[in-house]
DNA sequence: CCTGCTACCTGATGGC
DNA sequence: TGCCATCAGGTAGCAG
């Protein structure tokens, strides 16, 4: 499932690829996609405009046109797949990974698509970014400037939430999904049960540091390889390097040998050590 | 405003 | 072997 890093190395590679290139045409394969838009809203949204720029905000991918932009979101399995060749639809073998792809984007140099074969995903053109509340209710970035110790001690302050349920929560903190809220916490030896409002600025700032390195260090490891857009096990290879807690049930802890819990939080599965996570 | 719950969707998994 | 029920997970929308 892609969260912050996975994005964050996308929207840099996918950047260099196809920065300055017009959508010639767009293909909606599966309306569900794009609900609630039509598909009609984006095709008339992107035909002919030029690809500016890529940039990330919070999980959201956003293609920068001359006119408005293009929203995807890739929920939990949602990827990006590349042709450099215009896809044929008819005649000659079909490629490789026979994937069923959702929405097309026919650019000059090529084809880049968005599959989710879950449907969970959605991609939406907008006038503007912050006309989509889950963008416009974002709150702060864990990667920018503005992401200080401080700034964890206010978001803490009034929260009676559990740790993990804010660390969630995206109007709070953009980026962190189920995967590296257990892993930040895990790094920073905090009890995810915990109310958030009752940490200490000491604890505080050891959340901080472990929210900023554990997101730092994930992204070097999608960064390296980079990503692939024709392969998709590439979404996964990342975080897989990354992972300390997450998915080790029942398996030693590595930091003290302790025995990893799996708790419900929200309907969500969190994974922590019990023993060294206070 | 804050918090918590459910629907959405389908591949993978496990029980019988 | 095969069928069916269950589960996972991010977010929107709703309820309290």
């Amino acid at each position: 499932m892609p969260e912050l890093p996975e994005v964050e190395a996308v929207a840099r590679t996918l950047r260099r690829r196809v920065a300055g290139q017009r959508v010639v045409r767009c293909r909606v394969l599966h309306s569900i996609a794009v609900r609630p838009q039509s598909p009609a809203t984006l095709r008339r949204g992107v035909e002919g405009q030029r690809i500016e720029g890529v940039e990330r905000r919070g999980k959201y991918l956003l293609l920068r046109l001359a006119r408005g932009c293009v929203a995807l979101h890739f929920r939990l399995d949602g990827q990006l797949v590349w042709f450099d060749s215009p896809a044929r639809s008819t005649g000659g073998r079909p490629r490789r990974p026979a994937r069923h792809i959702d929405v097309a984007f026919e650019l000059t140099g090529g084809t880049l698509g968005f599959v989710d074969r879950r449907h969970f995903g959605r991609v939406q053109w907008l006038a503007r970014a912050e006309d989509s509340p889950g963008i416009r209710n974002l709150g702060i970035d864990p990667l920018s400037p503005g992401f200080t110790p401080e700034r964890v001690q206010t978001l803490l302050g009034k929260a009676r939430r559990a740790l993990k349920l804010l660390l969630m929560d995206q109007t709070r903190i953009a980026g962190l999904g189920n995967i590296y809220a257990s892993e930040a916490l895990w790094r920073a030896r905090l009890d995810p049960r915990r109310r958030a409002a009752r940490l200490s600025p000491q604890e505080a700032r050891r959340l901080h540091k472990a929210i900023v390195y554990v997101l730092r260090r994930a992204l070097e490891c999608c960064l390296h390889p980079a990503p692939d857009f024709r392969n998709p096990e590439w979404w996964f290879s990342g975080v897989e390097k990354a992972l300390r807690v997450y998915d080790r049930e029942g398996r030693p802890c590595r930091r003290c040998r302790g025995r990893i819990r799996r708790i419900e939080q929200g309907g969500r599965s969190t994974y922590f050590c019990p023993c060294c996570q206070k």
